[in-house]
DNA sequence: TTGTAGGCGTTATCAA
DNA sequence: TTGATAACGCCTACAA
């Protein structure tokens, strides 16, 4: 496979002039930039990519964390992401860690042996501490809130969100309010259940543990929630679903279970995905597509940043 | 930033031992192993995986063509294609298209400047010709029938699916077929297409341009073939969606529209996606997660290889 | 079991 | 405007 040095010698000039040519470079009188091209043509040459991130020690990929990419909170964040990428002739190196610490880490690695030139982390396992500690190697990007640390990050404020929606029930009248989540370990599922305690505190109601649906985050486990709540001997007249998509289940399992939605059961759902819109669901509108691109303008950008997103209550019929 | 003869400088040893303790290559004493790894913690030192890339022409990624990710079919796909990845050692780079030709050639030029070592085309708008072109670089793998073409593929064959669940709805009485669908220049469309007229024929039944949808592939396309069904003159009995998205939306959409499901209007999905198995939807099952992995497993295979998966109708409550 | 030295393909510096 | 040449950091014959 020909490589810069015969296409010199067919073009009878130097490696540095075909350099010159193939980066665009001014100062090459035209006709040698004709007889380069000539010769690159003839050559079938093909620059080495490795190469040339070797000599500049930048790949132009930029990695991309994120636990599974079957559910789409995922699908429409990656998706804001890519758009932005390709925005900046970069391409997305992605990391699908199912919350695998040792995943995790292998992102971190590929920054630090410079595989990769940034990273966005979209959901995390590892201790911040860590994350801090690799942005030596690289611009780190988390969708958290990451607390003045020195890592640029985008954020909803979750607390924020569930106090708004548990209030909006509240008004209605609901006094029994319990909630879905997937894990609890999370960042913004301590920032909720906090919110949570909070609010109940404030309103002095009860805590009851069995209001809490952990391990929530596709369709079919709002089917599962709906089953465990028929159960129940007191249940809870309302229900916050951390993502539409438990929501969505739960409403379709509904009839299944003779719960009427919202009469037996309100229902608030996270995101705004287009399923929240098709079944008109009353949800916490997250513009995750934006996030995604503002992610990555943050990963490519030198200074910190720190930008919160706020979200949104959409009024529907499950409520 | 220290590199492989700083560390054999400190170690007392030859780069070569430095190589070998880093590769794990025999031959080389214990102690010198333990002052090499001594060396490499004092130095913090870092192996540039660019350089190692540049010497070996190999980079362990393999890049992954899709037009968008937001949607469950391709999210189901690239989870399969992730966990592979893992279990290889290798890495994805994606490369969202939103088939559109000019970001697919980018995929393949960098396939042709070795920054990834293969191909995985999901779903393509360039033509198999270029794709057998560029095959020379590096292996392409690509989901869909490649007619014997020099490429690695997996596929199911559409033609017969669509058979099988046309006489499915024939069999129970159905007379008035129409269908749902995407894009109809897809390789995938024009064999459902096809498999459509010819049941036709064979039926003796005529063909009605009214009853194909198009642009059909989220929830919210469901709802809008139902508006645009509910307005018509005459009305197919059954539909098949080539997306269980679409179904279900269709079927969210149908109370609204006073349309009876299965009773006014039959539905066949694709897929089976959560959805599916969640809403009870008939659907034929396509075993994305399993087909992802069987893509990577081919791209990772040097040997061409062309795999037929078979699909199955499952029956469900939508019929 | 170890080391020397050449080469992977490119870009950047410096001199001309 | 151009070219020689030294990096970039690593691997691996080959020799010892």
């Amino acid at each position: 496979m020909a490589n810069i040095i015969d296409v010199a010698k067919l073009a009878g000039v130097s490696v540095t002039t075909v350099s010159r040519v193939l980066n665009h470079h001014p100062y090459v009188k035209k006709e040698k930039v004709e007889a380069v091209k000539k010769a690159i043509e003839e050559t079938g040459y093909i620059q080495n990519i490795n190469a040339v991130n070797l000599k500049k020690g930048k790949t132009h990929l930029v990695g991309v964390v994120l636990p599974f990419l079957d559910h789409p909170y995922f699908g429409q964040l990656i998706q804001g992401i890519s758009h932005a990428a390709s925005v900046h002739h970069h391409k997305l190196v992605l990391y699908q860690t199912g919350y695998d610490k040792k995943q995790e880490m292998e992102a971190l690695e590929m920054l630090k042996l410079k595989q990769i030139d940034r990273l966005i982390i979209c959901s995390r396992s590892v201790s911040l501490d860590i994350l801090v500690d690799y942005s030596d190697f690289g611009n780190i990007v988390i969708f958290e809130n990451g607390q003045n640390t020195s890592l640029s990050y985008t954020f909803v404020d979750h607390y924020v969100c569930f106090r708004t929606a548990l209030n909006y029930l509240y008004e209605r009248g609901h006094r029994e309010i319990g909630f879905c989540i997937n894990r609890l370990d999370g960042t913004n599922s301590k920032q909720r259940e906090r919110a949570y305690r909070d609010f109940l505190k404030e309103k002095r109601l009860p805590y009851n543990e069995a209001y809490i649906f952990t391990k929530c985050l596709y369709l079919e486990d709002g089917e599962r929630v709906l089953k465990e709540l028929s159960t129940m001997q007191q249940r809870p007249t309302a229900l916050l679903a951390t993502s539409d998509q438990v929501a969505a289940g739960i409403i379709t399992a509904s009839s299944k279970y003779h719960i009427q939605i919202p009469d037996d059961l309100a229902l608030i759902g996270f995101d705004d995905q287009p399923i929240a819109h098709v079944m008109d669901i009353t949800t916490v509108g997250i513009p995750l597509y934006s996030i995604g691109q503002l992610l990555f303008e943050q990963a490519m950008t030198e200074s910190l940043s720190h930008k919160e997103v706020s979200a949104e209550l959409i009024e529907r019929g499950t409520v």
